[in-house]
RNA sequence: GCGCCCGUAGCUCAUCCGGAUAGAGCACCGGCCUUCUAAGCCGGGGGUAACAGGUUCGAAUCCUGUCGGGCGCGCCA
């Protein structure tokens, strides 16, 4: 292809970087010696205080003894001439503002159009395993907008964690066998019975909502032996596997998959529980109480001991969690992330503690947590609470039957997980610019449509002459979009997919608004058209990818 | 009572591993304008970052305390 020489590898040292490598030599050239002089570049707020800047002058200037313009200024001195710098200025309590030559502002168009769908992947990790677990619903019921949550950000985080270079199995961990679950069952049975006019109550704290009467009508319906309900194991099975199957339908609606499932139950089977408590007795931080087996998690900075093997012989929960995560472990993941509700905290420490107490040199922070704050959903300016199926909840399902799947994941992603996250449903159908989805969706699709008014070959864009570019539009753009392998890196770091949604809307779709009501793109002039044609060509291919890591789609047309 | 999270413009929220005048959208006010898609544009008012201390050259950001809100504190999961 004419034009298309080697991709550019999205490894090599961008501009940022070799800047601050210079700065940094600079540094040590004008005050050999320094220590601590950590070079931190950042991007300023404000265009008049260039590209990047500095504050390492402030940083040294007690150490060196110099105020702190001075100690800029023998940086600037010693600073070698460096072709992508145009200036160096010194500014403020004594910022260092550097000011990009005008190729290296816009070599970010280039990379962007070169690297494709892979612009914006790093290394950080560099091929090691992760698993990261999330939803994690018991087969008890339908999912719920906490598991929404949930979804979007397990699988977000685990794509961001793919584009680092971490290779990511996605995994559901399900209890099929606890207290819940009999529960479960024997609402089941009951609405079997009620159903053929028997005068039974619901279980004490039974599972009321109508999906428990489609279950016990599809069980009788099938099981003919059993029209009274009298196997409460087949019931079990049986209604486990129907929720099973609906939260898959789910969560398939949703565009979410998992690599595995693991059940809760395996782990005893396995007489994986087992070996985890002779581990820990072991381990001797075990020990009798009151008739029960206590693991001593105060050891390990938990608040009271907790309790492994109740007096009737049964374990508790921590004891297979604490089985699961050595099971992550040994299964060779470097790193396991879990995505839970805040509802779970107290968990954290106690499972810490727990793989602490095996003595395997685990490290104290693994697993990572990320706990979400509560998701509220508004309609008509009111809380809804509840939905037909579930009854006392709201669905998944409900949110994207009715809004989309698209903006569902959108708005899950939003906020920090650390808020509460209100679900505005009038917001998210609506098509205007109001609608933060709808706004990057379009700003995708106008691109697109620019490009197919224009109807040249856009993998020729690459190679464009940018040199008629350069207003302050221009630069701001191109700028942001230099930023976004940075805002991914951080994004994978915090576990933080919210960064990338205020990134694609605050940052890129609403400066190219800008630009495109400043400038109009299929002018006369053949080297101003292409320049410009290749910066928004750039721009959609960061609306693409940065969608693509949320799991929204960006259409072509809207 | 104890633990974790939150408190930023009228509203919804960014910024938070310390940096420059705390930003964006909506709403409000004043002008202009009718499109490569069908997103109007420019300008303006609006802030004690809950409050009080501390550390620092510098605090929305870190530390302590107070107030307010959420969640969790069982031999439930």
């Amino acid at each position: 292809m004419s034009g298309l020489d080697s991709p550019v590898p999205v490894s090599s040292p961008d501009s940022k970087t070799r800047l601050a490598e210079a700065v940094r030599a600079a540094v040590l050239a004008a005050f050999p010696g320094v220590e601590g002089a950590a070079v931190e570049l950042e991007r300023p707020k404000k265009a008049e205080h260039g590209d990047f800047a500095t504050n390492v002058a402030l940083q040294i200037a007690k150490q060196v003894g110099r105020k702190p313009r001075e100690a800029a200024e023998a940086i600037v001195a010693a600073l070698a001439t460096h072709a992508e710098i145009a200036r160096a200025d010194i500014a403020g309590p004594g910022f260092i503002n550097f000011t990009l030559s005008r190729d290296s502002r816009f070599a970010v168009v280039a990379a962007a159009l070169r690297g494709g769908p892979a612009f914006g992947h790093g290394g950080a990790g560099a091929g090691r395993r992760v698993l990261v677990e999330f939803v994690s619903a018991n087969p008890t019921g339908p999912l719920h907008v906490g598991h929404g949550r949930q979804a979007a950000l397990g699988d977000s985080i685990s794509t961001l964690l793919e584009w680092q270079g971490w290779r990511v199995t996605r995994e559901f961990y399900y209890n099929d066998a606890g207290s819940q679950i009999a529960n479960l069952a024997l609402s089941v049975q009951a609405r079997i019975r009620q159903a053929r006019g028997d005068d039974v109550e619901m279980p004490k704290d039974g599972y009321m909502g109508d999906y428990i009467k489609d279950i016990a009508r599809d069980y009788v319906s099938e099981h003919f032996g059993d029209a009274g309900g009298e196997n409460l194991d087949q019931i079990r099975a049986f209604a486990v596997a129907y929720l099973r199957r609906e939260q898959d339908v789910d969560l398939r609606a949703f565009g979410v998959k998992f690599d595995s499932y693991f059940l809760e139950s395996s782990l005893y089977a396995d007489g994986k529980v087992l070996e985890a408590v002779a581990m820990l007795r072991d381990g001797g931080h075990c020990y009798e109480s009151e008739g029960a087996l206590w693991l001593r998690t105060t050891d390990f900075g938990d608040d009271k001991d907790r309790v492994m093997r109740k007096s009737d012989g049964t374990f508790t929960y921590f004891v297979p969690d604490v089985a699961y995560h050595l099971d992550k472990y040994r299964r060779g993941f470097e790193r396991a992330v879990n995505v839970q509700g805040a509802d779970h905290h107290s968990t954290v420490t106690r499972v810490r503690a727990g793989l602490q107490a095996l003595g395997l040199g685990i490290p104290r922070t693994y697993p990572d947590y990320v706990l979400h704050q509560m998701v509220t959903v508004m309609r008509g300016g009111e809380e809804m609470k509840i939905s037909k199926r579930a009854g006392s909840y709201v669905t998944v399902r409900d949110l994207v039957d009715e809004v989309g799947r698209d903006a569902v994941r959108y708005f899950f992603l939003m906020r920090r997980v650390d808020s509460h996250l209100v679900f505005d449903i009038d917001l998210a159908k609506s098509q205007s610019e109001d609608n933060p989805v709808y706004y990057v969706q379009y700003a995708h699709a106008r691109i697109c449509s620019v490009l197919r008014e224009w109807g040249g070959d856009t993998g020729a864009l690459a190679a464009a002459d940018l040199s008629a570019l350069g207003t302050p539009h221009e630069v701001a753009l191109a700028g942001k979009l230099a930023e976004f392998p940075e805002i991914l890196a951080r994004a994978t770091e915090e576990h933080s997919p919210h960064l990338v949604t205020h990134y694609l809307h605050d940052d890129v779709a609403a400066r190219l608004h800008t630009y495109y009501n400043a400038e109009r793109f299929l002018v006369e002039d053949e080297a101003l058209k292409h320049a410009r044609l290749a910066l928004v060509a750039a721009t959609r291919q960061v609306l693409a990818n940065g969608l693509a890591v949320l799991g929204v789609s960006a259409p072509e047309r809207m």
